[in-house]
Order: C-alpha cells, then structure tokens, then sequence
DNA sequence: TGCTGTGAAGTGCTTCACAGCG
DNA sequence: CGCTGTGAAGCACTTCACAGCA
C-alpha cells in the first residue's frame, strides 16, 4: 500500500481533504447513512464531485459502481490509507496556555495522537504536574524520545522560542512537527513542519469582509 | 484600494503568505533589519523570491528597485491592504476547553481580533464569567451582535452543534465565521467561513512519515 | 549595478466527459 | 440504468526571465 502511494505524486490539497471526507463521513454514520455517492459526498464538503473520485482514487477502488460508496468502510479504507489507523506518540514543547489547552483536548487521544511527554525551559514549570503528566527539562528529550517511541513534536512556545525547540526536537531525532508557534522554522529539507496559525484565517476572513 | 482589490483576483493562497510575510517580517523587526530584498524574505517564508514579490505587487509598489522592502513600512502596507490594521470585533459560541483556551489566548486581543461576547445554550453555564465575560444565551445573540458591531463569530461547539452554532451567527446578521468544529458548515454563497483543523495537519504529517 | 515589478512560459491541480462495470 | 474510475482538456497558480528604475 504505501509503495504505491509513494510511486505516484498525491497533491497536498487531496491529503487535505482525505481528512475532511472522514470528518463528513462520521457525520453520516451518525446519521445512520450505509452508503453514499460521490455527490452528496462532495456536496457536503464544499467540493465538486470528480475531485472527490479523483482523491480515492488515487488510494485504491474503494466505490460500487452503479451504487456508491460504503461509509463505514471507506473510512477504514482512507483513514488506514493516511496511516492514521494506529496509535501515534507525540511530545509537546512550551507548557503555557496554548499547551495547557491542547493537553486538555480529549480529541487528540481519542483519535490515536497520543501526548506523552511534555517539555518547558522555564525552571520554575519543571516537575509541575500539567493534564496527569511532568513537566520536563528538553535536556532529558533525546532520551525520553527513544524511550517513548515519540514520532510527532508540538511546538507551542512563544515565536522567539519556537527555531530552538524545533532543533531540540530534531536532535532527539524527530521529523515531524506540528508548529503551533506564530514563527517560521528553519529545518532541513528532511524534517517536515505543519502550521496551525489561526491569524492566517482571520486575515483571510477581514480580507473578505472589509467594512462597508 | 478596496477597489483596486475586488478588481484583480487575488489567489487565496496569496492571502494565507501575507499573513506569513507580516510574521516573518515582525521577527526580523526584533533583530533592527530596516530593509530586507525579496531573496531573504523569501527564504526566511520557505517560498520563491518572485512569488514573494508578485503577491506584494498585487496591492501596490512597496519596494525600491536595486535596494528592497523597508521592513516596517512594508507591515504597514500589507496589514492595510488586508484590512487587519483595526478592531475586528468577535462574538464566540461554545464555552468548552477549546473557547475557554481562546479567550485566554493574548494575541487575539494584541492583533486587533477582540472577543467581546461569549455564548452557550448549556443552561448551567449561562451566567458564568470567563475571562471576565458572562456566557449569554444564543437567544441574546441578534441584540448583542448589533449593539456591539461585531463582525466575526468563532464556533467552538462539539460538530454536532456547530451548524446550529452558525445558524444563529448568520440570522444575528454575521457572513465571517471561523470555525474550529470538526464539521463542515452548509452555509449560503454570502457568508465565508475559514476552517481551523488540527487533525488536517497531524493527517498530512503521519501520512508523509510512515513508520519504517 | 542591484533589486523590483511584470509579461510570458511552465507546472500542477481541477473539472469535464465518457468508458467501464455492478 | 447509475455511479465509479480515469484520460484529456481547462484553468489557475507558480516560476522564469528580463525590462525598468533608484
């Protein structure tokens, strides 16, 4: 499965997606739906319909023709697709409110993304106990890293912070990051960095809605 | 300006780096940079250097051939150009873990972004204070939303609840709404609404670091 | 001379249109 | 017959390359 996906170029924007479809997707099994096709789908997703094809496409024929698409089972089949059928280990740097607030998100556990270990510089936060965990020293990251099995760091330190603990992280030999921090990270071309910046939506928001 | 904006299409995308040049910009304030060449700029926001300057020519000529940007001339004009160099003023429904953490969150409030009324339809939580806010009934929506003049609702609800949430936005006469929900919103061709997803991301992220 | 601003070329994603199959 | 899966066409954004100006 992930040799073929790795043959082909998968667009960013369909990964994108893939985890809308889920979302809606688990909205109609709420709502007791069995099986749906490509149009209601993309309806509900604000897309159009061949995008919606063309995206699963891509993963493997998971559609009836004739019919449509089981729910339940496509959402086995996208969610496995993305690797995202398994438990994965996260550490999170910068316990402050942003930090305290997604250790406390239930979501990112009940969805396999898994906090495990939780760092601050401050000397005055280590060994506090934040969400049932210790804070720690990010001397002590390498080692817990290793440890712990952790694939993912969160960044959610101030923006002035945020390049140094991204190279604690990638010391300890993590690729993968999730920056929650208002700042752009310097990393090498085999690190990958997600941005979650609220301010780049409400920008886009004022843009399209100027005052008169 | 306005008009010459509407004008033009301007990509999507270009707005979401606008938003990552003020950013970048901002730091190299803290380090005294006075001018900076679309090269650097560019470099420090992981894109190209002519993509860099075709977004800023977009919304004028801020730069001096042979010479660069001024740095802080420069925030000024693209922070006018969006719009977000005043009060934008929110309304935010759902006082759960999430809307309790945005509220406390300071850089909504020192980027102009301010949450001036909170609201929840629990009964038990009508009439709380957080973060100096009495929560309010849906129901007080219309009058407050109009009595204050705020133009940007933030949904926080659980997904179940969040189309609701923005039907009461949009009846109280708000067309900008950002919603951290995992859910998508049906919502007329009038109002814009801007998504905040962390899962996108740790998705994006698992899926380009396969295990092994 | 050096860097901006910009038409033109290139690239990649999206949409179309229909063959293929249940 | 209806809906999926997919090559081909269309479209939008990105990158190039260079004219234009300080």
């Amino acid at each position: 499965m992930a040799d073929v996906l790795k043959e082909k170029h998968i667009p960013r924007a369909t990964i994108q997606r893939l985890a809308t479809y889920v979302q809606v997707l688990e909205a109609f099994t709420r709502d007791d739906v069995e099986v749906i096709s490509s149009n209601p789908l993309a309806l509900a997703c604000g897309v159009n319909a061949s995008q919606v094809r063309k995206d699963l496409a891509y993963f493997g024929e998971f559609g009836i023709r004739g019919v449509g698409y089981p729910v339940v089972s496509l959402i086995k089949a996208i969610t496995s697709s993305l690797g995202v059928d398994r438990e994965w280990r996260m550490a999170l740097i910068g316990v402050g409110n942003l930090g305290k607030a997604l250790l406390n998100h239930g979501d990112f556990r009940a969805r396999g993304f898994n906090i495990r270990e939780i760092f601050d510089c401050d000397p005055f936060k280590i060994g506090e106990i934040v969400h049932g965990l210790e804070v720690r020293c990010t001397s002590e990251l390498p080692r817990l890293v290793t440890e712990e099995g952790i694939e993912i760091g969160i960044i959610t330190t101030p923006p002035e912070r945020a390049q140094r603990a991204a190279e604690h992280l990638i010391n300890a030999g993590i690729t993968a990051i999730l920056n929650f921090a208002p700042a752009r990270l310097q990393v090498s071309s085999n690190v990958t960095v997600e941005y979650v910046d609220f301010f780049n939506h409400l920008y886009a928001l004022a843009f399209r809605h100027p005052k008169d």
